[in-house]
DNA sequence: TTGAAAGCGCTAACAA
DNA sequence: TTGTTAGCGCTTTCAA
């Protein structure tokens, strides 16, 4: 391996010389600053990023913990994304680690990133409590910023989307529609998204609906078990509502199967704005959850731009589509 | 920060003992190793891992290299769910870079990694020319392993899908339900994928099928738009062959919204065996692409495992859904 | 404008 | 079984 001596020797001067020439330190001479690009050249030098941050005692990177039950959502591909863009476009790079499925793991991933001193750390959390992260933040030497749910504690650490006013907007907009019995199918526990969209449900759905609830797990297949789970149970319901796309998408095939038409027999919703909503028929009413403006404060907070954290929860938008319709007189069963 | 002289200093041993302490080299004795675990919980020490790694001159991070224009297909989230799965299954973390949209830039990844003293890279490229990636393969201290594409070189360091064999059992499954006008909807380019995909169309379409492709972007609404193209064209066809599930799926909905029933009209068949296309109506016929294998291989390669590089391309498995049945007598138009 | 030397936090001979 | 010492490859004072 070609080290920044061997590009010193190489170009007749010091190490120092180099090293400032990389960093455009503009106190070397044109012609030794010459000199040392063409040794670099020469030689193929490339710096060792890992030197480099143990000397300067700062990185350029950004790490990101996310569970993997987390990967296979619409949101997954969306959060990298944009995670990626962000960093990049402040001259970070994104480095990623899995959470895996415990507190244990997160905690270790979240670790992992600490001891390679990245510049700042997103976690989407799955399992930590709020002790643990409250801790993690306030032990932290680099600025540890929690996604999706929100603390009790340091709002300057968190960025949060307010779900269950996302859940209130969705409901107030089934039961506007005229549907008074409303379904609920579940995301998997522990998580917030499902908590507060779920509690919004529970607020807002009439008082006798304990028995409209299915429990599914985010995927499509849940969905379609949960689903049919409601229909064949004993209460009747116009509307449907799932934590995510994916189940409602998965509900509706349900649906299909049973041989009810969306939405003249049941309507049905969903959270998060996946893309194929709109090509599904019918295409899918939904609400658009704000996760690049998430991801956007997260990283500008650690990079340290002059930027405030948001007061509040980002709260989604409604998305009309064709899959909720007036309450019919009738219901399924 | 507290370092390691810190917890020696509070363990009253020297710096080496933490470390054998901490290395697991059994030659410490029980007391003083009580000593000094005892004086890392007490000052809350955190192994630097860039000063690790640069000492030991190895680290436990596998990069990869993604264009962000793959991030919405759902290649992606499989591709990066297991890429992080195998790699914590050797005791690796996955790392990540964005090849964002040119070749500098995913070259510009790729270096990163290296200098950042990866054990291996991964890169699914999408720009960097079979050239450009010969040289880095021979120039990097470290297994680059580029996946996706064939190389003609290098077979130890290309773990690649046969694409054109994937197209070619898509063709023979359409050309066996007595389709004979077959349209295609490519891929962006450039991509390995799209091209032998739509190579292997070319060579089992009737000779008179020049005018039936329409050219897509990977993404829904590409084939959406591609699909309108085709049923306004002048040329008739009864199968509609996309070059990705997400297009075939756009391009159901755009047979539907011009009432063209899929498949007694129309078949359709994608590539991916994404998760949606079972409950999309009708249910997607595609083609299953062996994604987890490809990254398994890749990674037991860079952690060294006594494994045999597959010879072959790895070859796709055919799933018959519904959006493909037998050729109608009279096509739509 | 340049070079020498110390230091970032860790590991790994070598000696004791 | 432990401590001393010399690196790993880079940056950064401090002198020259």
């Amino acid at each position: 391996m070609v080290t920044m001596l061997d590009v010193a020797r190489c170009a007749g001067v010091s190490k120092s010389t180099v090293s400032r020439v990389l960093n455009g330190k503009n106190v070397v001479r044109e012609e030794v600053k010459a000199l040392v690009y063409k040794a670099i050249a020469e030689t193929g030098y490339r710096p060792n990023l890992l030197a480099q941050q143990l000397a300067t005692q700062k990185s350029s990177m950004i790490g990101l913990v996310i569970t993997n039950e987390v990967y296979n959502g619409p949101f997954f591909s969306t959060l990298v994304y944009n995670a990626a863009k962000f960093c990049e476009q402040h001259d970070h790079r994104l480095i990623f680690a899995d959470g895996k499925h415990s507190a244990d793991e997160e905690i270790n991933a979240i670790d992992f990133l600490v001891r390679m001193k990245c510049a700042g750390i997103m976690v989407y959390p799955r399992h930590t409590s709020q002790a643990q992260l409250e801790k993690i933040i306030n032990e932290s030497p680099v600025p540890v910023m929690i996604l999706n749910q929100q603390l009790t504690v340091r709002p300057d650490r968190n960025i949060f989307i307010d779900h269950y006013r996302g859940g209130e907007i969705m409901m107030d907009y089934l039961l506007s529609q005229g549907h008074s019995r409303i379904a609920y199918i579940s995301g998997k526990m522990p998580s917030p998204s499902n908590q507060a969209r779920q509690q919004a449900w529970q607020d807002k759905a009439s008082p006798d609906s304990a028995a409209l609830i299915a429990q599914g797990d985010w995927s499509m297949e849940s969905g379609y078990q949960a689903a049919l789970t409601l229909i064949d149970g004993a209460e009747s319901f116009t509307a449907l509502l799932a934590a995510n796309d994916d189940m409602a998408l998965g509900a509706i095939k349900a649906l299909k199967d049973r041989g009810l038409r969306v939405p003249q027999d049941i309507s049905v919703a969903g959270f998060d704005n996946a893309k194929i909503g709109h090509y599904f028929s019918p295409s899918l009413t939904t609400l658009d959850t704000p996760i690049e403006q998430m991801i956007q404060c997260a990283v500008e907070q650690i990079v340290n731009l002059p930027l405030d954290t948001p007061e509040h929860g980002l709260t989604g938008t409604l998305v009309v589509r064709d899959s909720v319709g007036p309450a019919s007189v009738s219901g399924p069963n």
